[in-house]
DNA sequence: AAAAACTAAACAAACGTTTGATTAATACTT
DNA sequence: AAGTATTAATCAAACGTTTGTTTAGTTTTT
């Protein structure tokens, strides 16, 4: 008979998911070889096609493993207040907290997405995110409804705040080079959080509130 | 003797960078073999080699060949106006547009940036872009001078900027998701270029302007 | 005749994946 | 409970491609 025991199937198994998270997300997907990978998770390289079939099937797995906890802070964001700003805020709160700590993580996902090697990634992640993102649309156009926003283009403004998270994370080299900041580490800190969630804050109520 | 006509050693090279600005604009960088670069452009693949010392050799006179235009603009702007809210609304004129006509090329650009592989590539990017940056975070600082801007995050407000253009440039697939758009093409139509325009416009107005 | 432009072929390194054999674990039969 | 058959897990080695680059030689230009 079968094993049984589906969900671990083995401690390697899991490992690699963890060994595999940290390189890609240092190195990014393609930069890492299933050679190197194995070596750092001390397992034999065949491993990796036997458990995921692919490397392709490793980064899915690590999506996957990975990606639904968002989801669940904005639900709970949804239940506990109706007020269409404070919902706004305390996504930003979210979104800011999430990004920034799983940083190297983040910049894996944007890599995917601007490359567009590998669809089926992609697609997985296409999936999740825009979710999320109608949700938070969901909120503006609720505070639309009553009267409490102004009628901006919602879509692009979603653009907005993602994309000025995104730009922070991913152009990292960039923001230091205009902040005339050396060690980009800077960026990641609790300060810089701070920072960003209260521009944020300021420019989308600034955006939505007349 | 070297030949002497550095500028233009043959047709073949302007050739080679004009066909491999399009492959590296459809593909990518690393999608893109010297192979498949050298069959498209009807030359020998040693060619590659012969006139730029590398692949990576003439992605660097790509982007040497292109990045330079936005810069003239931006100094046009700085000779033909003074108000600063006016500074600002040109200056996202001349990005969308810039941005949205090479959007493929816009998306290399992006892509290196988030990769990281070729530092080299990288500083280049990095350079040159921090510097325009840099004019426009000038605008900013005139406005906050005399009193008609808002005492803002002057190099987040920037990474909002940027990241929004690069988020609707780069994620058309998550856009489209979003908008129910089924073709990416039309994220690149003349009427979406306005939506963006105005949106920013719109955006920076409330956030700058008291 | 010298230099530059061009070519076909080979090179070495790296990649993801597969194979075939071996060991460990589990299930089944007696 | 013991012994056997089956399946899962692990491994070293090799496979077949593909990669960017170089070589050594030929043609064209100056």
């Amino acid at each position: 008979m079968m094993q049984g025991n589906l969900i671990e199937k083995s401690d390697k198994r899991q490992h690699l998911i963890q060994v595999a998270e940290l390189l890609f997300a240092q190195h990014g997907y393609e930069a890492v070889s299933i050679r190197q990978l194995a070596k750092e998770a001390g397992v034999n390289l065949a491993m990796i096609s036997y458990y995921f079939g692919s490397k392709e099937g490793l980064f899915a797995a690590i999506l996957e493993h990975k990606i639904p906890r968002t989801r669940e802070k904005l639900e709970e964001i949804m239940l506990q207040t109706t007020d269409p700003w404070e919902r706004i805020a305390r996504t930003i709160d979210v979104y800011v907290d999430s990004m920034f700590s799983n940083h190297s993580f983040s910049r894996v996902i944007t890599r995917e997405m601007s490359t567009r090697q590998r669809p089926d990634n992609v697609k997985l992640i296409v999936e999740h995110v825009s979710k999320n993102m109608r949700i938070i649309r969901g909120f503006i156009e609720e505070g639309q409804a009553s009267g409490q926003f102004r009628d901006v283009d919602n879509n692009l403004t979603l653009a907005s705040f993602f994309g000025t998270l995104t730009t922070m994370i991913s152009n990292t080299g960039m923001m230091c080079m205009l902040t005339g900041e050396v060690d980009e580490a800077v960026i990641y800190t609790e300060t810089y959080k701070d920072r960003v969630r209260a521009h944020l804050k300021s420019m989308l109520n600034h955006h939505l509130i007349p």
